[in-house]
DNA sequence: CTGAAAGCGCTAACAA
DNA sequence: TTGTTAGCGCTTTCAG
């Protein structure tokens, strides 16, 4: 490995002190516009390159930011990252990015590992498995900010941005008996997730509302994948009575209940109305098109990183509770429009 | 911010010298098992944490590893990046992570940072805009170990490590022989880049070795997305004699090329047979489920962390070429089986 | 406006 | 087996 320029060295060059040459870089107000100048001209000569470690270590300041992803190959994860990471580069900030892939060992693990690399703060979105939060109370312990986002809707009193699922069922539901669905089934995620349990809160709030009968066997909990969307829809297929539309907690158990449709020679929409949730991609692709709920992956993603930036700059800050929740918006696609 | 117990603190409870607690912690060989125990009894007491940056400022080893991604968005590099991370995590290196979005300034920028950050390596995969590898001798002359993955066949002699695109081809177009295929069109990205140019030869001298005629008309090169997949088929619908396959490049394309042709009633894969290319998880969805190629995602990822960590023990590296090019593997499915 | 000097937390060569 | 000492590269008071 070459030895690289430090600021040193360019003081050497130009016969002043280091200090001198750290304020310059940094654009100290209280520095002529002379050795400004110099300094950056040298800098730039040499290749300069700053050390953000020892910045770091003498500042306290990693400019590093920690976030949590429970998968990556999800499209709602990748977007909502991708936004964050814009947002937080164009103030200095670094991304350090682990993926929990769904364990709370693997959680724990990468909280572990952020703290150790210092970071300025923590954001994250936990696991499925995740009912227990005393790892992360070493993170308030530290005061360093702390920012949950979609899946971590919580009572450890830390920032939260997500979208509001319950309201979500509503839009789905409306929607639903409005294109004509008298018997909507409900493909449903573990009830001990937050977010599963108040979807399928909002379906049956939303049933309520319009005068619906509930029937406990249109609701089917399970996992959200594609083979789970199949056996869940077979089950409602052998029903004395079908369902005349189906709201999935997921667009991977929607498909899979689409699949199932269409090899049952069902017409979809016509005889069975279908509305997923997340809209990834392949619902745009899939004929016909799946209707889905939209989570504003984007402003997801931007906002965690304003709310990060927001606690960063306050330094009288302590961790509190502060909930953003943002509506979600229902993309209606062919797969459940039984009206023109 | 609390202030964080140090080895400093540690070594006054103990009333030794911190080098002692540093030595301990690490279980340096020459010293007694009574403090090592004491020094880890007091560390948990305190709730110690290594400072990770000291030490990396101390030592001259970051024990980060940046990795640059095209897109996230992408099973294909999200898979890769997965089995990276798990294999670097394993020997104590924390993956950082950055996307170039397609984007060759954002690639410049992203080495940039990645250097200030003082990773100890670079692990890249090339936009499809980058032809110019400049921004990646800075690297070289630094001298710490850059491997290249996917995109990324180089001249520049760095590591490089992916699929054998002009194989792959081989493989596609001998499969669509077998099946009956005697005009296969070819749905081609770009092919300033080389990954994509190595699959339009494979796909001409496969041609050559079955003794079918190449036809230029056959081969349209654009970008890979489902929108020019739709264009592409299109155009070769037009065509007085109509192929009676469809190879694309990308995953994305041959989905665009299959709505085209359910959407004109042409039955795949009799009339007309379908192979992609990178197994993006939506191919096995889709009816007819596409047949494609799969890129060993995953052996790529653990073969490039590997080879970092190899590069990075030999202390007398030097930058080096060394390609590593696996097979590729063809899933066959529905969308390409005219036979039995 | 600039210099001098101290130190962030840790490691490692050299002593003892 | 442990202590001493010096310093990684940078920032930041405190002087001048």
């Amino acid at each position: 490995m070459k030895k690289k320029t430090t600021i040193k060295d360019i003081a050497n060059v130009l016969k002043i002190t280091p200090s001198a040459v750290s304020r310059a870089l940094h654009n100290h107000p209280r520095i002529s516009d002379k050795t400004k100048a110099a300094v950056k001209k040298v800098a730039k000569e040499l290749e300069y390159q700053p050390n953000q470690l020892a910045s770091a270590l003498r500042s306290g300041k990693s400019k590093l930011v920690g976030v949590i992803v429970p998968r990556t190959n999800s499209h709602f994860f990748s977007s909502v990252v991708e936004n964050m990471e814009e947002e937080l580069n164009k103030k200095g900030y670094n991304v350090i990015f682990t993926q929990s892939n769904e364990s709370y060992d693997k959680e724990c693990r990468n909280i572990e590992t952020l703290l150790q690399t210092q970071v300025d703060g923590i954001i994250a979105s936990l696991t499925n498995e995740t009912v227990d939060f005393s790892h992360y109370e070493k993170i308030k312990a530290k005061e360093i900010p702390l920012i949950l986002y979609d899946r971590g809707d919580n009572d450890i009193g830390v920032d939260y941005i997500g979208i509001d699922d319950y309201k979500s069922s509503h839009i789905v539901v409306d929607h639903m008996v409005e294109q004509g669905c008298k018997r909507i089934a409900h493909i449903a995620g573990y009830r001990h997730t937050r977010i599963y349990n108040n979807r399928i809160k909002g379906y049956i709030d939303a049933l309520e509302k319009h005068n619906l009968p509930l029937e406990k066997e249109l609701i089917l909990e399970g996992d959200l994948t594609v083979e789970g969307g199949r056996q869940k829809m077979e089950e409602l297929l052998k029903l004395p009575q079908r369902p005349d539309g189906v709201y999935a907690a997921g667009d991977y158990a929607a498909l899979g209940a689409l699949q199932v449709l269409l090899e049952n020679n069902i017409k979809v929409p016509e005889e069975i109305a279908l509305v997923g949730f997340s809209n990834e991609p392949f619902t745009s692709l899939v004929t016909p098109a799946i209707s889905t709920i939209y989570q504003h992956n984007e402003q997801i993603g931007k906002l965690v990183a304003k709310q990060f930036l927001k606690r960063e700059k306050d330094k009288t800050w302590k961790p509190q509770l502060n909930k953003i929740i943002l509506d979600a918006e229902l993309i209606v696609r062919a797969s459940s429009k039984k009206k023109e």
